[in-house]
DNA sequence: CCATTTAAGTTTATAAAATAAACAAGTTTA
DNA sequence: TAAACTTGTTTATTTTATAAACTTAAATGG
């Protein structure tokens, strides 16, 4: 009947950053944080959540004497957010004929 | 950028309730109940929130002798409901182009 | 009848999650 | 060299989700 979502990607935040990665390369915390409007200690766990599930993958280097924090998809957060969307469509698709 | 989801309809057992009354005309708590797949008291806790947002009405009567809790949309459930998905649609569509 | 079980929910206690405030570690600038 | 800024992380607080316990009434069995 209805398909499953996506734990983590019931949350806001978090389907910005994937929806945010799956355009580009990569994106560094600064973007994310003007893109998602979070506050910074909102990005930094989100993004350790996103991390530790596997859905994206996190460099940590330098930008000049800064440091910073590169973020980009993995395969399984590619295929984690398609399947979430597929399941949205689950909810959204006309369900008359299920008998009330 | 992203449009605003709706609170209300980030959770899995209201959204569930909500896609299942724009198919029918009422739905009862135990029709609810089934379909959800939530407990008692979960259920109870969000068509509570449903209702108080004004998503959906809801009337108690009798099913012969036995209680029963009839659940409806209004226009503004419903309206809130396509404009979630509306939404939803932002953090679907390609943002390439965005600039990293 | 009278005690038990079942039906249909609601209320409340607990667990989990989201969020911002406070903190940290280093850098630039006045 | 002290004050302010950058780039985050950790922790404390608030909110939310969930199930367990409770309520009220009806059916059922002995």
């Amino acid at each position: 009947m209805f398909k499953p979502l996506d734990a983590l990607l019931q949350n806001q935040i978090r389907l910005q950053i994937m929806s945010l990665l799956m355009g580009v390369e990569t994106a560094d915390f600064n973007f994310l944080l003007e893109e998602t409007q979070a506050s910074r200690g909102n990005l930094s766990v989100q993004i350790t959540k996103l991390k530790e599930e596997g859905y994206i993958k996190v460099e940590k280097g330098y930008k000049g004497n800064y440091p910073s924090t590169l973020c980009a998809l993995t395969r399984k957060g590619r295929t984690a957010f398609v399947a979430h969307f597929e399941a949205l469509k689950s909810y959204w698709e006309d369900r008359s004929g299920t008998g009330a």
